[in-house]
DNA sequence: CGACGGTTTGACAATCATCAAATACAGTGG
DNA sequence: CCACTGTATTTGATGATTGTCAAACCGTCG
């Protein structure tokens, strides 16, 4: 799969990102800077989509961190994944399909609307928006996992191993270290935790160095071995024989 | 959408509910009656798909229940979500995809390998596919928002709320009682809890007439009160306007 | 400086897990 | 028909994990 092309070019943008994911045609290429050009910003904490509301195309996020979440009634919210940059957001498998999540900017963002792929067929992009979709199938199913199995410890740890492993495939991390910039209450949500527990545990990740984390920057001093104690799963790309 | 012809002929087999998410031609329709001719029985726990195998072509559940699921290394396990009769496991929005979870039966189950939409242009089939998919989606987020946020007390209430949806769709059960041919420690597993604590939970849920399950049948004796105390959200079909 | 959002800590309570054993129930073979 | 077996349900006693409430601390920004 063209996957493996970014071990050699890594993405230096989500368009790059994106025109990784499959093998595009000019028109393709041309059709996705044109999208992009037309960008929308959106401020820390300011929801972009709604449940309940029709999604008409994908969205691009372009820069900045953002997630899907739900809310209950009573205000519990729960963080149902996290959108990265070059991750796109909304992607349907039906037409006129409703959004089943709302989303929400967690950082300063940048958004861009995807061509559908409809009236005009667009193969290429059809095979990118079919591998984004893929892989966060793939990131809701660990999702399940960790809120189903994993004690706070293990949530924590595993989490941060998918995110990392998703900057460094977009090409936004290396070396075991990224940036993290989202609050310990963010993460709570996302892990069905309180952000006191989240803390808390924390602070006992860093007593064990199973990482360190400080102003924003979070590195892994032995990434395979905490991967290895979560039982972390990895996206495996689709096999061509 | 076809889906509300549901209410109006409610599909008796599992081929009939395939065939009422979509318009299916004459030749769709032989394809998928010479496909379900051609069974497949499991015995219960019986693992009939496998994590990390290549899956080719997606599998129609005829009858029986089964579950999509993870294990851990040191055994601890997580079922990511349960496959009705009329269910479709193995949907893959890629070709060669490798399962991201493995699959188990839970009672006696039929199954049949389904025709793939490739070679041959099959769009009613593959609108089907893609609807059944949206629907899949939609039950993840419920999983998680369970998992994430829900009490013991409201992830049992609210997934069985679930599986009275879905059974209802596939017209296997009306009135708000259904059969639930599954364990405690299966429930357990799916809910993220121990059946200890599903079993003590289940008699809070008697207690407070929340529920009636006795010898495999279950009831609502108030299920839009019960639906809006757990905040449940039921499946929304695409809008065509 | 003060206000504000985020982090950290403490004391205590609720939820849920663990371990162990008793009971119920269905199937099987004598 | 009845003992026997295995699996599922139920209950009790106890402990660990995580939540709640409250306050202190810390850095940033106006």
């Amino acid at each position: 799969m063209t996957l493996n092309a970014h071990a050699i070019h890594p993405p230096h943008s989500a368009q790059a990102r994106i025109s990784g994911l499959a093998t595009l045609s000019e028109a393709e290429h041309a059709l996705l800077d044109r999208s992009t050009r037309n960008r929308r910003r959106v401020s820390p904490y300011r929801e972009f989509l709604s449940e309940g509301q029709p999604v008409p195309r994908p969205l691009l996020l372009l820069s900045g961190w953002a997630c899907r979440f739900r809310v209950l009634s009573d205000g519990r919210r729960q963080i149902l994944g996290f959108i990265l940059p070059g991750d796109l957001v909304g992607l349907c498998r039906t037409d006129h399909a409703i959004a089943s999540a709302s989303a929400l900017a967690l950082t300063q963002v940048e958004i861009c609307e995807m061509p559908g792929t409809e009236p005009t067929p667009t193969p290429g992009l059809a095979q990118a928006y079919a591998l984004a979709g893929a892989m966060d199938d793939f990131y809701l199913l660990n999702q399940v996992t960790r809120l189903g199995r994993l004690t706070a410890y293990e949530r924590i740890a595993d989490l941060f191993l998918e995110m990392y492993d998703r900057m460094e495939l977009a090409g936004l991390a290396t070396d075991h270290e990224m940036t993290l910039p989202i609050t310990q209450e963010t993460l709570a949500d996302a892990l069905g935790l309180t952000s006191v527990h989240v803390n808390r545990t924390l602070k006992a990740l860093r007593r064990d160095r199973a990482v360190v984390l400080e102003s924003g920057l979070l590195t892994f001093p032995d990434y395979a071995a905490l991967a290895a104690q979560v039982d972390h799963r990895a996206y495996r790309a689709p096999t061509v024989r």
